[in-house]
RNA sequence: GCCGGGAUGGCGGAACUGGCAGACGCGCCGGUCUCAAAAACCGGUGGCCGCAAGGCCAUGUGGGUUCGACUCCCACUCCCGGCACCA
C-alpha cells in the first residue's frame, strides 16, 4: 500500500505546470477557440484565508476544464493595488504604501500557487504601477476630451473618518461603505464622470446579459432607477415665475392640492423674500439644512414644512394651491419640487393631515379599498374631461393635452447620478489636470503621461490631498502657455482603475496604447467572469460604462465587457463572515500542509452550491481527505488484485461501464450548464463507490480493462477539481503527457441504456410494490404484470381499477 | 414600505419537464482488524407503531389543482439580500 504523499505530489506538479507554461496562452493563437475566464482581481491586503479562496478555486476548475476541452484559455490575474487600506497601514506603521502593497502581492501569489491555481503570470498587472496607471490617466483624458469628465461644485458625500469624498455608490444607508462612519455633505469642487449620459444604455443592455444572475441585473436596474413621467409647469400667482414639478402620476393632477419644494430649491429664498413670517420660515430652513441627510433614513424622521405665503395655480383646474417648503423633498431628484396629491400619496397625505391642507380624491379604485390613501391606479373621478378614463390611458391623454397647451412635457428621470471620482487621498492615480492662471483647466498632454505619483510623501490625511504638500508635484507649467501652474492634487477613485483592467490583460506590456484593439476584439467579451456579489453595482456598473465609452470611441467592438457572470457565495464560519477581527478565520496554509491543496479545493467545491453562502466545517474537510485517499488506493489495487483470475462476470462489467458513462454525462452536464460542482463531485463519489463494489472481493468481479477505464475516467473527471493527485495518478497509470493535455472523456448514450429497470407500482399515488421489467416490454404487458402482483390484488380486492397510468421506465399508477 | 431570493433528516445539501423525497458527504450506531487506540474497511441510519411482515406520518403553515405535488396556483409565517421619502 503506497502512501498518499500529497505534500510531495503537489509541489512536484505545481513546479511542472509552471515550467511547462501549461496555462499560458498566446493571444495571437487562432488554432483553437478562445475562452477568457476572468476572476475578479483582489485588493492585496494581508494574506488570504480560506474564505477568499472560493472564487479562485472555482475559476481554476473552470480553466482546467476548458483546457481539457481544448480551448485556448486565457486566465490572467492582477492586483487592484491602489486604495485606502494601504495608505492607512502605511500611516499606522510608517511604511510606504507601495512597499506594503508589493509585499502582500508576493505573499498572496505564493498562496495561490500553493493551492495549485494557475494563471498566465506573464500577464500580471498591478494598478498602482506607472505602466498601468498611465493608461488609467489616459482614460480620464479621453473622457475629458469627450465631455464625459467634468468638474463642478456640488454637495458631495464626505466621510469624516476617511477624510475624503465618496461616490453615491459608496454610501450605504448614509454611512461610509468602508468604515461605517456617517457620511456628511460638503460643498466641494470635484471631478465627475458623466455616467448618466449612459443611463438608458446601461439599463437597456441588461437585456443582453442572459448569463448574469437575475438579482444582479435587478440591482442594477433599481440603481439606475428609470421613471417615466411628466414635467408640469405650475404658474405662480401674481408672478411670471413658474415652478416645474416632475410626476409619474399625471393622472392625479386634478387632485394636486399643494406644491412642496425642497428647502434647497433655488426659488426658496425668493419666494419668502416679502413674507411677513420671514423669520419663522428662515428658522425652519436653518433647521432643515442642519439635519444630516442620513437622518432621513430613520423611521423617526418627521415630515415638516412651512407655507411660504405664495400660491400657484393647478394648470388643469386653475385652483389656487399653496406652495410649501418641506424637509422631505429631495433637491437632487427631478426638479426639487413636487405636486402633492394627498388623496393618493401616503407622504403627501401625512403632510396634508398635519397642516390641514385640502384633500381631493380623483382616483376610484377598481375594487373597493378600505385605505385612507389609495395609491394604486384606477378610474379617474373629479377630473373634468378626463373623468372616467383609467389611469394608464389618462396618463397618456393628459400628457398629450399638456404638451399641446405647452404647460408640461413628458420626461424620463433616473436615480443614477454622475460618478464622483475625486479622492483627497494619496494612494491613487493622480488626475492628469493642470490649473493655469491664464488658460484655466488644462489637461495634461498625452505624451506627458504618466503623471507620476511622488513616492516620498507625508501622507497623513488632512482632508486635502497629501499631494498638496509636495511642491515638486504641485508646481508645474501650463502645457499651453508655459505659465507657472498647479497640478490637480486629488487622485482617482480606485474603481476607475478596475473599470478597464480586463482589457489590459490582453496587451499587458503594450507601451504605446492601453491595449491592442484587434486582440481585444478577438478575446472579449469575457466568456466567464467570476467574483463576489458585493460588486453587483459598483464595479460592474462602472466597467459596463467605461466599456460602452470605449465602444463609442470604436476602440472595442463589443458593447458589454462580461458576457457571463457568476457570483459566488461567501464562506462563513460559526455563522459569520470570516474576518481577522472576529477571530474566525481558517488559515489555508495549515490546511494545505495538513491535508493538501487538493483536499481543500475539493471541499470548497463540494461544500454546497457555489452561489450560496456555505459554512466551513473541519469535519467536511476531513471527509474529502478520506475520499481522496480512497481514490489513491485504487491505484494500488491495480497491482494488488489477482486480475488473472478475475470472475468473468459480464453483468458486473456492464454495470460498471454504465456507471462510468453515466458519471461522465452528469459531471459534464453540471460543468457545462452551470457551476454545480457539488453535485458533480457527488456523482464522482458514487462512481468510486461503484468501483469498490466491483473489486471488494479478490479475485475481482470485473475485468481489468473495465477497472482501468473506470479509474482513468475517475481521475480525468477529478482533474479540474483536484489537479495534483490527478496528474500523479495519470503518470502512475503509465501516461506520458500531462492529464491536462489529454481529452475530457466522452460518453456513449448506448452504454447508458439499461435493459431491465425496476419501476414503482402505485395504487392511488402510493408506492405499494416494485416490478422488474424489460424496457422493451409493451405497455399492456407491464400493466397486466402490475395488476397481477399479489400485493396489488390484495389491496384492490374485487373492484376493478378505474384507470391505469404508465410512465415509461418509472412507474405504474393504479387508480381505483 | 418596495423589489428579489429562500425554508427539505441531527447537520451541509440532492431530486429531470409534475412521477419511487432524503443522492453525495458529515455526524451517529453496530461490526471487522488491533493488546489497545487511531486509521482503514464492511453494514445500518427521516419520525412514529410493530418481534416481524408491514403500516401510518413527513419537504415552513393552511387551502386548492391533479391519477400523482418539494415541484404548479391562492393565502399566510419566518429568514436572507438589495433599494429606500426617487414624487
Amino acid at each position: 500500500m503506497t502512501d498518499y504523499n500529497f505534500r510531495e505530489i503537489e509541489k512536484k506538479w505545481q513546479k511542472f505546470w509552471q515550467e511547462q507554461g501549461l496555462f499560458q496562452v498566446d493571444v495571437k493563437d487562432r488554432s483553437r477557440s478562445k475562452y477568457y475566464c476572468l476572476v475578479m482581481f483582489p485588493y492585496p491586503s494581508s494574506e488570504l484565508h480560506v474564505g477568499h479562496g472560493r472564487n479562485y478555486i472555482i475559476g481554476d476548475a473552470v480553466v482546467r476544464y476548458k483546457v481539457m476541452k481544448r480551448f485556448a484559455v486565457l486566465s490572467p490575474m492582477g492586483w487592484d493595488a491602489f486604495g485606502l487600506p494601504a495608505e492607512n497601514q502605511a500611516i499606522k506603521h510608517k511604511i510606504n504604501p507601495k512597499d506594503w502593497t508589493l509585499r502582500n502581492i508576493k505573499r498572496i501569489k505564493e498562496q495561490l500557487s500553493s493551492w495549485g491555481i494557475m494563471y498566465d503570470w506573464r500577464r500580471e498587472i498591478t494598478t498602482c504601477l506607472p505602466d498601468y496607471y498611465k493608461w488609467t490617466q489616459w482614460l480620464f483624458l479621453k473622457l475629458y476630451e469627450n465631455g464625459l469628465a467634468y468638474r463642478k461644485k456640488a454637495q458631495v458625500n464626505y466621510c469624516p473618518s476617511c477624510q475624503t469624498v465618496l461616490a453615491n455608490e459608496q454610501v450605504m444607508e448614509g454611512k461610509c461603505e468602508r468604515c461605517s462612519t456617517p457620511v456628511i455633505q460638503k460643498d466641494l469642487e470635484q471631478w465627475f464622470f458623466r455616467i448618466t449620459a449612459y443611463a438608458d444604455r446601461l439599463l437597456e443592455d441588461l437585456r443582453l446579459l442572459n448569463n448574469w444572475p437575475e438579482r444582479v441585473k435587478l440591482m442594477q436596474k433599481n440603481w439606475i432607477g428609470r421613471s417615466e413621467g411628466v414635467e408640469i409647469d405650475f404658474a405662480l400667482e401674481n408672478s411670471d415665475k413658474k415652478i416645474k414639478c416632475f410626476t409619474t402620476r399625471v393622472d392625479t393632477i386634478f387632485g394636486a392640492t399643494f406644491l412642496a419644494i425642497s428647502f434647497e430649491h433655488p426659488l426658496a429664498e425668493k419666494l419668502i423674500a416679502d413674507s411677513p413670517h420671514k423669520q419663522e420660515i428662515k428658522a425652519f430652513l436653518q433647521k432643515a439644512k442642519s439635519q444630516p441627510k442620513s437622518a432621513r433614513l430613520l423611521d423617526s424622521f418627521e415630515k415638516e414644512g412651512v407655507f411660504c405665503g405664495k400660491y400657484a395655480l393647478n394648470p388643469m383646474t386653475q385652483e389656487r394651491i399653496p406652495v410649501w417648503i418641506a424637509n422631505y423633498i429631495l433637491a437632487e431628484y427631478g426638479t426639487g419640487a413636487i405636486m402633492c396629491v394627498p388623496a393618493h400619496d401616503r407622504r403627501d397625505y401625512e403632510f396634508a393631515k398635519k397642516y390641514n391642507i385640502k384633500i381631493k380624491e380623483v382616483i376610484k379604485p377598481l375594487s373597493g379599498s378600505e385605505e385612507d390613501v389609495y395609491e394604486g391606479e384606477g378610474i379617474l373621478i373629479n377630473s373634468g374631461q378626463f373623468s372616467g378614463l383609467n389611469s394608464s390611458l389618462a396618463k397618456k391623454k393628459i400628457a398629450e393635452f399638456m404638451e399641446d397647451k405647452g404647460i408640461g412635457r413628458r420626461k424620463i428621470h433616473y436615480k443614477l447620478r454622475d460618478w464622483l471620482i475625486s479622492r483627497q487621498r494619496y494612494w491613487g492615480a493622480p488626475i492628469p489636470i493642470i490649473y493655469c492662471p491664464n488658460c484655466g483647466v488644462v489637461p495634461v498632454e498625452e505624451e506627458d503621461l504618466p503623471v507620476l505619483l511622488p513616492e516620498n510623501v507625508e501622507f497623513l490625511p488632512t482632508g486635502q490631498s497629501p499631494l498638496n504638500f509636495v511642491k515638486e508635484f504641485l508646481n508645474t507649467t501650463c502645457p499651453h502657455c508655459g505659465a507657472a501652474a498647479k497640478r490637480e492634487t486629488d487622485t482617482m477613485d480606485t474603481f476607475v482603475d478596475s473599470s478597464w483592467y480586463y482589457l489590459r490583460y490582453i496587451s499587458p506590456q503594450e507601451h504605446r496604447l492601453p491595449f491592442i484593439t484587434e486582440d481585444v476584439n478577438r478575446w472579449l467579451p469575457v466568456d466567464q467572469y467570476i467574483g463576489g456579489v458585493e460588486h453587483a453595482i459598483l464595479h460592474l456598473m462602472y466597467s459596463r460604462f467605461i466599456n460602452k465609452f470605449l465602444y463609442d470611441l470604436k476602440m472595442v467592438s463589443f458593447s458589454e465587457p462580461f458576457y457571463s457572470l457568476f457570483t459566488q457565495g461567501m464562506i462563513v464560519k460559526d455563522g459569520f463572515k470570516m474576518s481577522k477581527s472576529k477571530g474566525n478565520v481558517v488559515a489555508p496554509d495549515y490546511i494545505v500542509d495538513t491535508y493538501g491543496a487538493d483536499t481543500m479545493r475539493l471541499y470548497i467545491l463540494f461544500m454546497g452550491p457555489p452561489e450560496k453562502d456555505a459554512e466551513w466545517k473541519d469535519e467536511g474537510l476531513v471527509g474529502c481527505f478520506r475520499f481522496l485517499k480512497r481514490c489513491w488506493r485504487l491505484l494500488d489495487m491495480r497491482e494488488e488484485l489477482d486480475w488473472q483470475q478475475s470472475n468473468n462476470n459480464q453483468d458486473a462489467d456492464q454495470r460498471l461501464k454504465r456507471k462510468i458513462h453515466q458519471t461522465v454525462k452528469e459531471v459534464t452536464k453540471d460543468l457545462e450548464s452551470s457551476f454545480q460542482f457539488n453535485t458533480a463531485i457527488a456523482m464522482i463519489m458514487e462512481l468510486v463507490n461503484e468501483i469498490y463494489k466491483s473489486i471488494n472481493v479478490n479475485p475481482p468481479l470485473v475485468e481489468k480493462s473495465v477497472f482501468e477505464e473506470a479509474v482513468k475516467t475517475l481521475f480525468l473527471l477529478l482533474a479540474p477539481f483536484t489537479p495534483h493527485i490527478s496528474e500523479e495518478a495519470w503518470q502512475r497509470m503509465g501516461e506520458k503527457n500531462s492529464i491536462f493535455q489529454s481529452f475530457w472523456p466522452s460518453y456513449d448514450e448506448k452504454v447508458l441504456q439499461e435493459k431491465k429497470v425496476n419501476i414503482a407500482v402505485m395504487i392511488n399515488g402510493k408506492v405499494r410494490d416494485h416490478l422488474e421489467i424489460d424496457v422493451s416490454m409493451p405497455q399492456e404487458e407491464i400493466e397486466s404484470a402490475a395488476l397481477s402482483l399479489a400485493k396489488v390484488k390484495e389491496l384492490l380486492g374485487s373492484s376493478p381499477p378505474q384507470k391505469v397510468i404508465y410512465i415509461p421506465g418509472r412507474l405504474v399508477n393504479i387508480v381505483n
